[in-house]
DNA sequence: GATAAACTTGCTTGTCACTAACAAGTTTAT
DNA sequence: ATAAACTTGTTAGTGACAAGCAAGTTTATC
């Protein structure tokens, strides 16, 4: 029965396919979210998913083939949030400046949204067993991130600002295993202090990245930098 | 039957409470280490123990109380084992020489001891759940490795090596997160190359720690040292 | 000091509530 | 009416626990 208002379509009463789709599809995603940060991956079973999201325990199978499914779903979600605030937080940088805006980006977004970090973890701790079917997702994603970062320290070098001997590939591991490590600590220990971690981070990737010219200063000039 | 060679008592025929004891953890320990890395997590079921092992479904939980128990029991096995062979490799070091040593003998011990560092990492994954049951043990152990990382830095500072300003304990935070990350991404990528990741580490951690005036030179002797 | 009963501990099997997956249905949009 | 969204019935497999059996170990008795 069409509605002569289509504006007002999402008033519970009639919606299209398509639209009852992806409700269903981002309300289960949704609460697959949450319980990964009550309950757990145990936890996260397919009556809890339905009757959570209102739905039943059959829905979860229907729309993502398998539990699996619905998490690499989840995983997808998430990224693409994580990519969306990447993007306008750099804003066309590159180099040196693109790594500095991208570890404070990084440490906001967790601190904006801990449960989708939370989720995103524990997926990628489940994606490391042997028999995980969406192990090629998460690496496929790392590799994508430290793409990211090769190019901006390849950017860096084309302006003189880093030196050409450093190998984009090497800092991009640096890089991105150094964000891994702190999250992971973060997340098994409650009184880890992530901002303090960040930033020292922050500073030791650009202290790394700056030619070392820009070192040759009196130690006193070089330590009141660092703590700037 | 009281046997007049106790010396020979483990020759298959009667043995000790206390050998068997042993015997049947060990070998439960062991046959969940080697599951855990082919089949995964949720493969490594009481039932596949049992048979792997040479015992019955029901032995896991008498001597661990659960299927939690026994992968407690399995990162101490897998703990006891690093921290042995760190031990030995430091050989009462301290300051920077400790980290440099430190960090070939993870690399060495990870490719000596692949599906140890594959089930560690596995269960420190499940670990991320809210749900799990032994975070607190992996929170703990990882506690315990910064302190040793930070003990390090504290006795490079006494000796001059290291800057009084740098902050061991952050200094431990970012080694030990560096090893995460590094072995995360190895995990995931099969072909992502694991001793340059660890050089490359080494070498960055080197420069952060030393003095500014030893990088206090012409860019060229730097760079000839640093491709050493 | 040998020997058998009393006891303890190692280990297995039966059972139960719960889970994911799939197939066969019912309801809703087109 | 027909195809899609969604629910319900069913099944094989899971971890935990309890009851029971089979060894090993201690103690009492001769």
């Amino acid at each position: 029965m069409p509605q002569p208002f289509p504006a007002t379509r999402n008033t519970d009463q009639s919606l299209t396919q398509a639209e009852r789709t992806a409700r269903a599809e981002a309300g289960m995603i949704e609460t697959a979210i949450e319980l990964l940060n009550t309950v757990g991956i145990q936890g996260t079973t397919l009556v809890a998913i339905g009757d959570k999201a209102g739905y039943s325990r059959g829905l979860v199978s229907h729309h993502f083939g398998s539990k699996a499914g619905l998490f690499r779903a989840v995983l997808k979600r998430i990224t693409a949030n994580w990519t969306a605030d990447l993007h306008t937080a750099l804003d066309d940088r590159t180099g040196i400046a693109a790594i500095g805006a991208a570890i404070d980006a990084h440490l906001a977004h967790v601190l904006r949204h801990p449960e989708y970090i939370r989720a995103q973890n524990i997926l990628w701790g489940a994606a490391l067993d042997p028999s995980s079917e969406f192990k090629p997702n998460v690496a496929e994603f790392m590799q994508i991130q430290r793409e990211s970062v090769a190019a901006w320290v390849r950017g860096g070098q084309k302006s003189g600002e880093i030196l050409p001997e450093i190998n984009p590939q090497r800092i991009a591991e640096q890089y991105y295993g150094g964000l891994i490590g702190i999250n992971s600590q973060w997340l098994v220990s409650p009184d880890f202090d992530l901002a303090a971690a960040y930033t020292d981070f922050k500073r030791n990737m650009v202290r790394l990245l700056s030619a070392p010219t820009t070192q040759i200063r009196k130690p006193d000039t070089l330590n009141r930098e660092e703590r700037q």
